[in-house]
RNA sequence: GCUGGCGUAGCUCAAUCGGCAGAGCAGCGGUUUUGUAAACCGCAGGUUGGAGGUUCGAUUCCUCUCGCCAGCUCCA
């Protein structure tokens, strides 16, 4: 029999099938005899597998197409745009060795062993001839090859990083992709032709260990991204520039909000007057809402002496983040790098009844560790920052209920500060662990339980717990949609046997009580240059260490401007006078640019009818309206973002 | 820590091949009395991150050091 006579039965994703000949290109198989794929579709899963469009089907098969829009289909473009810039690299730099380029989160990097960086100015000519092969509209060409076989091709060719992957890898066929004179070790699947990647931009050169290993030879790295349209190529950039714009390291400095010197050390933050106005507004409010909940705030020490560090395991387990003890007298003592020690001594300093629980001690905490210099970051990685830190000590059936009340918490607090996304994860039992299985089992299952009661979804990330025990870790989603880690709940196993933790319970025997660690902003100082990056630098009004700037006009409202900012200040309102000798344009710049909610005009207009000209941030005008109508415009403004807020007594 | 880039006035940035270190803003003094994002004139401001070296001469070249920035997990 013919084998042209045999058909195969393709389902489509709308349930449809229909009957196609054996070999029909997989493409051809989605739209049927006659009809045109869309532009958009660039691969296509065969039973559930990513396969080249132009790949012959063998068998029955259910076929979905693959775009631009599925986390999938982005990963297809963008490793394609890979393969078409490393043909450009190899044909500018033919001695460049290929060694791995994939798709990642936003676009796309290859590796290249090279003798040299490759300069800004490499960059250009790549991305022009980049430009080329996608005019050029080479096609994706599959091969199949032994593996032995594959080793040898690449041998031949010098592509020793192609050849070493090759030699790890198990399977005994390799597969190859071409697109003109290009070939290179690939998986796929691709799009089908160069020209179908739209618009390319290479955005960095980097230095990369192969394989992610200092002891490896530094490759040259090349960042790039790529988009279906120049539109939403255009839009990433703009993104990025956004992101730069926003930095709480250049807004920190503008808005003379924060400092970090050289002369103090690196990772060490100066805060000055407007970022420590902030700072208290956010620890007021912290303290406030940790007494509503129920809390007893707690004040420890800097130091402490090394035994006590040696007693919680930090000397064991964390020595490479602390920074070297310090000899006083006949001992040593060591710079805090947590918390929970000093918690944990309150907590033993009295016996505990089963009826004290749960116990609920929190403390904005400054600890001090030492990270290596190379992950240094703004705000975002410190070396001495404050922990919004608490440790509860709990009965095991007081557990969930107390992991519950945390969670609302939580969501409360990052709710207030303007964050309405989250990502939440639950870590499992890692292979290294302390602990019995059950003691695990029991205590993941409260936090899972307790997720669930609050009807919050979230991730399980498997064996990805601490080494003392379970944790939720909750991700705050910003304006630009970054996700960031703060807010952290861990159920500790280890330091109630270290610290031989009890409680005497009904029975009138002693019982180890759980205890959970506790964070709601991290940190303040990484929590600070979340909320500087979110706003970017415009704080709302309940934040802004100036609410309502008074701008005069001439030097004959100097009294009466003085009067307006004392009435304010008397109402509890954040105000300051700008009373200098220039042109009100002038002081409108610079409380915009200082991102001062409102501005109040005052004139002789203003003067005569006893009251201010209100402008709002970024121009709006409110017009004129008396002193204590701006006050309760402040006031509204606060309670508005404080919900949470319970009016004082 | 490793690789690469960078470090000049309070801030943002110039300075050709190794040849007297400069501008704008901010600051200070004066003029101007001003209506919603920058009035005008003048003055002052520096051990070019630090230490050493090469040179007649170093911001520039070399070595060391401190700091900053980017990258260093995401499997062809």
């Amino acid at each position: 029999m013919a084998s042209g006579a045999r058909h195969i039965q393709v389902t489509l994703p709308d349930g449809t099938s229909r009957r196609v000949p054996e070999a029909t290109a997989a493409g051809d198989a989605l739209t049927g005899p006659g009809g045109s794929l869309p532009r958009e579709v660039l691969a296509v899963r065969v039973n559930g597998v990513p396969t080249d469009l132009a790949t012959a089907l063998r068998e029955d098969a259910s076929l979905e197409p693959i775009t631009f829009e599925s986390p999938l289909g982005k990963e297809v473009y963008r490793h394609s745009s890979t393969h078409i810039m490393a043909q450009a690299v190899k044909e500018l730099f033919p001695s460049a060795q290929l060694a791995i380029g994939p798709a990642i989160e936003e676009g796309f990097y290859y590796d290249f062993g090279f003798e040299r960086p490759f300069t800004p100015d490499d960059l250009e000519k790549i991305e022009a001839r980049v430009h080329d092969i996608q005019k050029a509209n080479h096609p994706f060409k599959r091969m199949e090859m032994p593996r032995q076989e594959a080793i040898r091709f690449f041998r031949e060719r010098g592509e020793k990083y192609k050849v070493e992957i090759l030699e790890s890898i198990n399977d005994e066929t390799a597969s190859l992709y071409s697109q003109g004179d290009f070939i290179d070790l690939c998986r796929g699947p691709h799009v089908p032709s160069t020209g179908r990647v739209a618009a390319i931009k290479l955005l960095s050169g980097a230095g990369a260990y192969w394989r992610g290993d200092e002891r490896n030879a530094m490759l040259q790295r090349i960042y790039g991204t790529s988009f279906p349209t120049q539109a939403a190529l255009d839009a990433h950039l703009a993104k990025l520039e956004e992101i730069k714009r926003r930095d709480h390291r250049k807004l920190g400095k503008e808005l003379d909000l924060i400092t970090i010197q050289d002369e103090i050390g690196p990772g060490l933050v100066l805060w000055h007057p407007k970022g420590a106005m902030i700072r208290l507004l956010i620890e007021n409010f912290w303290r406030e809402q940790h007494l509503q909940a129920g809390y007893e705030l707690v004040y420890s020490p800097h130091v402490a002496r090394l035994d006590l560090w040696k007693t919680s395991g930090h000397v064991d387990y964390y020595r490479d983040n602390m920074f070297v003890p310090m000899k006083v007298e006949a001992s040593e003592y060591q710079l805090k790098p947590m918390n929970c020690p000093f918690h944990i001594m309150i907590y033993k300093s009295h016996l505990r009844s089963y009826r004290d629980l749960p116990i609920r001690y929190g403390e904005l905490g400054t600890v001090y560790r030492y990270e290596r210099t190379g992950v240094l970051h703004g705000l975002l990685r410190v070396r001495g920052f404050t922990q919004d830190d608490a440790h509860l000590f709990c009965r095991p059936d007081q557990l969930e209920t107390e992991v519950s009340r945390v969670l609302d918490f939580t969501f409360l607090m990052l709710r207030t500060f303007g964050f309405s996304e989250f990502e939440v994860f639950v870590s499992t039992k890692p292979e290294k662990a302390v602990g019995s299985a059950e003691n695990w089992a029991q205590a993941t299952q409260a936090l899972v339980a307790a997720l669930n009661g609050r009807g919050v979804r979230h991730q399980i990330d498997p064996g990805e717990g601490v080494f003392y025990g379970p944790k939720i870790d909750i991700k705050i989603k910003d304006v630009l949609g970054r996700a960031w880690q703060c807010s952290t709940i861990q159920i500790d196993f280890n330091n109630p046997e270290r610290f031989g933790l009890a409680y005497t319970g009904e029975d009138g025997k002693a019982h180890q009580p759980i205890m959970i660690h506790r964070a709601l902003l991290g940190s303040i100082e990484r929590f600070f240059g979340i909320l500087i990056e979110h706003y970017a630098g415009a704080f709302p009004t309940w934040l802004a260490p100036v609410q309502a700037r008074v701008l005069s006009i001439t030097d004959k409202q100097r009294e009466y401007a003085e009067a307006v900012v004392g009435q304010l200040r008397g109402a509890g309102c954040r105000a300051e006078g700008d009373l200098r000798n220039e042109k009100v344009g002038f002081k409108v710049r610079e409380a915009e640019k200082a991102k001062v909610p409102y501005m109040l005009v005052v004139g002789e207009r203003e003067m005569q009818g006893g009251t201010v000209s209100v402008r709002g941030r970024s121009g709006a005008d409110l017009g004129a309206m008396s002193p204590a109508a701006v006050i309760d415009l402040i006031r509204a403004d606060v309670a508005k973002a404080t919900p949470a807020r319970q009016p004082a007594p």
